[in-house]
DNA sequence: CGTCATCGATACGCCTCAGGCATCGTTAAC
DNA sequence: GTTAACGATGCCTGAGGCGTATCGATGACG
C-alpha cells in the first residue's frame, strides 16, 4: 500500500479538526470514507496518529509529528503547483539574452529594466557574444534572445524592430567642419575615419562604409576598434572622424563634437529569437520588446 | 481534478528517464497508464511539462521546475514517513522530566545521560518541582516522568525503584564522634540537627526523622534547607549534624566528615510516571531506567 | 438505573477510474 | 518505400473509493 494525497489531505483536516464527522463534512464527503482513509493511512505507517474513544479524537504524539509534516508538504505542492503555472506563463524562469556590444548602448538597459520590473520573479542572465555567434547561440537554444542590428537572418530566426535612429558625425574639437550646423557626408572624403571592425559588427561597419559610398568615396579607414565609446575617445584625440549612431552623442567629451548628417541614414536595433523557442519567458520579453518599440517610435 | 501522489512519483521517473516506456518499466506498469496519468497532470496543472515528439520526450521549462518541487516533495514524505515512525517507537518526540531537586543529586544526571546517548532524536525537557507538585503535573500530563523518592503514590501513578543507598552522618571536623569509625545514631540525640523541610522533601525528612525515632530520640531540627549542598555546607561551618544520602560524601568538603551509621537506613530513588501516558518516547525511557536500575544494583 | 443521543467503526452495493491489451499515427532510419 | 520505434487512443476489466444503513460504545439526562 503507498500513501496517497487523498489520505494526507484527510488527515491534515481531521487533525485539524479532531471530529471524523465535521472533518468529513468539510471534505464533502461522508464519515465512513474518513474513517477508512485514515485507517488506511495508518496501517501503512504502521502508526496509530489518532487516540480515538467514542467521544474524543486526539492526536497520538506521532501524529502530531506527521500533522506538522503533512501539512507542509500539501503547502509545498500548492506553492509548486503556482509557482509552475507562473513559469509556464513566463511570469518567472530563466531568459538568457545574448547581446552584441556595439547594440547594447541604447537598448539593451532601458529594455531590460522595463522586462525586470514587469516580472521580478524572472531571471535575466545576459552575455555579451560576437554578432556572429548569436545567430548560432540562438539557434542551438544557449540563447532565447539578442540585441542587435538587423543582419542577413538565417532560417528560424525572426526579428523585431525596437530602436532606430539616424547616424551623425563625430569630429575633433577643432576640426573645420565645426563650424557647419549640418555636416555633409562627402565633406568627409579625405578624412582618416575610424570605424568599426567588420569581423565583429558587419552590420555597423556596412552602413557606414555604404552612407560614405552613396556619397562617392570609400572611407579611409585609420583604426578599428568595437567599442563605441572608444571610437569618440578616439576622435576626441584628434585621431580622426566617424558616423556614429545619434544616441553616442550623450557621452559629453570635450574634444569630441556631434553633428547631424546630411541625408543621413538610420541605424535600427532590434530584438533576434529563434522561432522554435519554447522558453515561455521569451513571450513575455518580446511583448516587452514590442511595447517598448512602440513607445520609442512615439517618442520620436 | 486534483492531483495525486501517483502523478507526482510517474511525473518524477518519467523526467529522470525522458522515456514513457522505459519509465513504465521502472514504474512496474505498462506504457499507456502513464501516457494517460501524465496527460492527466497536465491537465490539472494547465501546463505542458514535456515537450513530445514521437522520437523525443524533453521537460518544458516550466516542467524543469516543477520537477524540482515534485522530487522534492516526495523526498519530503518518505523522511516524514521515517520521522514518524521513529517517533512512534518512541525514538524521537519530547521527553518531560520532572526532577526534585532533592532527588537529582545522584540518579538524574547518569540516566539522563544514558537515555539521550540512546535517543539522541528525542528531546529531554527537564523542570524542577516540588515533590507534592509532580504527582499532579505526571497525571495531568504536564510532564511524562518524575524522578523522585518514593512516596504515597496516588492510583494512577507507576514506579520503579533505581538506585538505593545507606544514609550517613555527616559531622563537623572537629567533632567528637569523628573519631568513630561507626556512628552509633543514638549518639546524635543531643545534636542540632540540620534536615530537610517536611514541605518540599517529605519522603527524605521523614526518613531521617524515622531514623532517630527507632533509636530512641526525636531529633532537635536547628536549620532546615531544600539543598543537600548546603546542608553538608551548613555542617562544615560547625551549625549542626546531619543524615544525608552516602553519595553525598563525593563532596570533598574540608570541615565535613562522613561517617557510616549503625543499623542505616536504606534511601531510595526511582522513576514515577503516569500509568495512562501513552508518550512512546516513555516506554524508551522506562527501558533505560530498568536498565540502569540493574547495572546499579549489580554494581552494588 | 434505564433511555437516548453522539460518534466512530463496519457491512454492503455502486460506480468511478487506474491499468492492461490492442491498435493507430507519426517520424526517423535504412 | 519499407520498417521500426514511440507516444496516443479505444476498449475492457477489476480494484477500490464513496454513500447508505447499521452496529457498538460511551456519556448525558430524567
Amino acid at each position: 500500500m503507498t500513501i496517497e494525497l487523498r489520505q494526507l489531505r484527510y488527515f491534515v483536516t481531521l487533525a485539524d479538526t479532531l471530529h471524523f464527522g465535521r472533518a468529513a463534512a468539510q471534505l464533502h464527503i461522508t464519515q465512513p470514507p474518513l474513517s477508512r482513509q485514515i485507517a488506511a493511512l495508518e496501517d501503512t505507517l504502521g502508526v496509530v496518529l489518532f487516540a480515538r474513544s467514542s467521544r474524543q479524537v486526539e492526536l497520538t504524539a506521532a501524529g502530531r509529528h506527521f500533522h506538522a509534516q503533512a501539512a507542509r508538504i500539501l503547502a509545498t505542492l500548492d506553492s509548486a503547483v503556482r509557482s509552475t503555472q507562473a513559469s509556464a506563463r513566463g511570469e518567472r524562469g530563466v531568459l538568457r539574452v545574448g547581446f552584441t556590444m556595439s547594440a547594447a548602448w541604447n537598448v539593451l538597459p532601458a529594455l531590460i529594466r522595463r522586462y525586470g520590473d514587469a516580472y521580478p520573479a524572472a531571471e535575466i542572465q545576459l552575455s555579451e557574444v560576437v554578432p556572429r555567434a548569436l545567430d548560432e547561440a540562438l539557434l542551438s537554444g544557449r540563447a532565447d534572445v539578442g540585441i542587435a542590428f538587423p543582419w542577413q537572418r538565417p532560417d528560424g530566426l525572426e526579428y523585431l524592430r525596437v530602436h532606430a535612429e539616424p547616424l551623425c558625425a563625430v569630429l575633433p574639437a577643432g576640426h573645420r567642419l565645426v563650424a557647419c550646423a549640418v555636416v555633409a557626408v562627402g565633406e568627409l572624403a579625405d578624412e582618416p575615419f575610424i570605424t568599426f571592425p567588420a569581423a565583429t559588427a558587419p552590420a555597423l561597419h556596412a552602413l557606414v562604409a555604404g552612407c560614405c559610398r552613396e556619397h562617392g568615396f570609400e572611407p579611409r579607414i585609420r583604426l578599428e576598434t568595437h567599442l563605441q565609446q572608444t571610437i569618440v575617445n578616439l576622435v576626441a584625440e584628434g585621431l580622426g572622424v566617424s558616423l556614429v549612431p545619434r544616441s553616442m552623442s550623450r557621452m559629453q567629451l570635450p574634444g569630441a563634437v556631434f553633428r547631424p548628417i546630411s541625408s543621413p541614414r538610420v541605424i535600427e536595433q532590434g530584438v533576434i529569437w529563434a522561432a522554435s523557442n519554447a522558453n515561455p519567458c521569451l513571450v513575455r520579453f518580446l511583448e516587452c520588446a514590442r511595447a517598448f518599440g512602440a513607445a520609442a517610435a512615439a517618442g520620436d
